[in-house]
DNA sequence: TTGTATGCGTTATCAT
DNA sequence: ATGATAACGCATACAA
């Protein structure tokens, strides 16, 4: 019916015409603004409905200012850990009326290029970091620019950071490891990729040391290794660590990607789960669950939730200066299930 | 150093005053458009350097008509299959410096939304459909606004789309099981979830039936059970098959995730795969080869890849009226790996 | 109650 | 080679 076919979308000056009314009333319809005799907006509603109208949202966002996207920073996002804490992200902005863009980043340099360039291009509203800390120089350029920004699973001291205390998660699991009476406990932690930004390694290492502090423990450095956030790494760091002569009797890994890889050296090395080798993971991410693997739960459903609620939070009431970053401390528990007995009481006095 | 600290982003006429040069100029700097005066151009791209400029790509937006943003529409996008279609398309979509902006559906109504709204909206340059079939008026909409749309894993005769050969994979994981000696073969379908349009689940079936035709097997319909698109879902349906009088010697599941059901059903049931249950998945997701699950394996990275390169060829080509839809088909392959064994032969005389 | 005019930050088309 | 100026589609302050 139309004469145009082709690629033609309809605007306010359209409906204008159609309903015979300025295109400012166009625009006061659309945002329902008072002040719109009633007859006149049934036209201009009859028109927008012939047309098939809807607002042009890049055009709104030029004068708006306000794009309705949110921008989510994330690593590796297909990692089983980073994929459920989206899943809340996704969620909860698109409850929000929101949309998501996804900057995935596998590099530093990547991650720089965000940092730098999106604040200024104002294609989001607000950026949803996680898992990486930004330098002081990406704090300042966000800040300078005003764009809204929450860290999760990451800390910077001028933004609003949501932080698991992974340290305590790690002391627990491994506490609980040496309580079952495990004395030669293996690790097996994550490397530190890209520098030092996506840090999910260094807290594990620390809570270990604690446990063992705390039990007098010896920390032995050939036990601990480290290894790529996968299975791959996970079972070639069990190889090596399961193959010594004096092989441990428990390993707590950094991931629980890491774990499921633990458990397919054990199998290959025919050595058995929980009796043989106990073993603990860290995120309790579901394929942990299906594994019936032990492991330390992080929060990620509720970091993702939360971390959204306050962008959003910070983004609509950015018009003053905005209230100073928060510091927000999530707890992690540890799931105990299959994968760890108590080792009989053998003579301790092997160790000294 | 700079006397505004909160909020302002340059612009063109800011850089313009600082280089002492018109707009007009520093839009061609920006674009590196010719003739422009190699001194002045300094001058100008100091000006940019000085204040740290970036273009607004929202203005850019404006006048050039073009996002720069590629619109994702995908069911549960979390579901392994989806994830890993989804990171192909990352990759590809990052590699070509556009950007990613996810669409994840749940219900048709929300389908139906973005279908209808995100043509006219013009937040996205085109649109990637995963594994959902648009009707006739959704096809209109996009063909109407000149919205370039690529279906993966779906089909419509408007629109370029990217099937795979589903009938013929249930086909050959079917009739590899009836060569292995099954003639009792339960089939755990994945329900059909809004209405009709994800539609992954009446390809396998109509495989299965040629199978079962070809081999001349009675098809009975108690063992077809239809499960919700997850493990839970596959171990219910699985536990309903396993406990009959008479139950499977082997069964087909619609997905991989139904196939990890099944084997955590037949565990609970002290049924050892595949010693006394056969069991074939679908899709080829990465847990199935850590389950070690026989499986018809779907070029899902390919898909990915492979569809983004057709929307964005399609994009760029957009200023006709475009080419012809194309219509790509992909082969899925038969995966075997440890759930398969052959039946010993016993008296087929049973079945008749 | 409604229309007109201006601006948002670019790009592009004119002049100069 | 460069500068002024008109779009782009919408919101809005102001005028009528």
């Amino acid at each position: 019916m139309n004469d145009q076919r082709q690629g033609k979308v309809p605007s306010v000056h359209d409906v204008a015409r159609i309903a015979d009314v300025s295109i400012g009333t166009v625009s006061r319809v659309i945002n329902d603004s008072p002040g719109v005799k009633p007859a006149t907006r049934q036209r201009v509603l009859a028109a927008i409905d012939e047309l098939d109208y809807s607002p042009n949202l890049i055009a709104r966002s030029m004068t708006s200012k306000r794009t309705g996207s949110i921008g989510v920073i994330v690593p590796f996002f297909t990692r089983p850990f980073f994929m459920e804490v989206l899943r809340a992200v996704e969620v909860t902005i698109t409850q929000a009326g929101r949309e998501l863009v996804l900057y995935n980043v596998q590099t530093n340099d990547q991650c720089d290029s965000y940092f730098r360039k999106l604040p200024k291009q104002r294609k989001v509203d607000g950026l949803l970091v996680i898992s990486i800390f930004p330098d002081d120089a990406a704090a300042a350029g966000f800040k300078h620019a005003g764009m809204p920004v929450v860290l999760v699973d990451a800390y910077h001291p001028l933004l609003t950071s949501l932080v698991v205390d992974n340290i305590e998660g790690a002391y627990q699991a491994v506490k609980s490891l040496i309580e079952h009476g495990h004395r030669r406990i293996g690790f097996i932690n994550g490397i530190i990729e890209g520098d030092f930004r996506f840090n999910r390694a260094n807290d594990r290492l620390i809570g270990l040391h604690r446990a063992f502090g705390e039990a007098a423990l010896l920390f032995e450095p050939e036990l601990v290794l480290t290894a790529e956030w996968d299975r791959q790494g996970g079972r070639r760091a069990a190889l090596q660590l399961l193959t010594r002569a004096d092989r441990p009797t428990a390993i707590f890994a950094a991931s629980d990607m890491h774990a499921i890889g633990v458990l397919e050296a054990a199998r290959s090395l025919n050595i058995a789960v929980p009796t043989d080798l106990s073993l603990i993971g860290y995120d309790g991410i579901e394929l942990s669950e299906i594994m019936e693997l032990s492991t330390v739960q992080q929060p990620m459903k509720y970091m993702g939730e939360l971390g959204v609620q306050k962008l959003i939070a910070q983004i609509e009431g950015s018009a003053d200066g905005g209230s100073p970053p928060e510091l927000i401390r999530l707890q992690p528990s540890l799931m105990m299930r299959r994968t760890i007995t108590t080792l009989p009481p053998l003579n301790e006095a092997t160790n000294t």
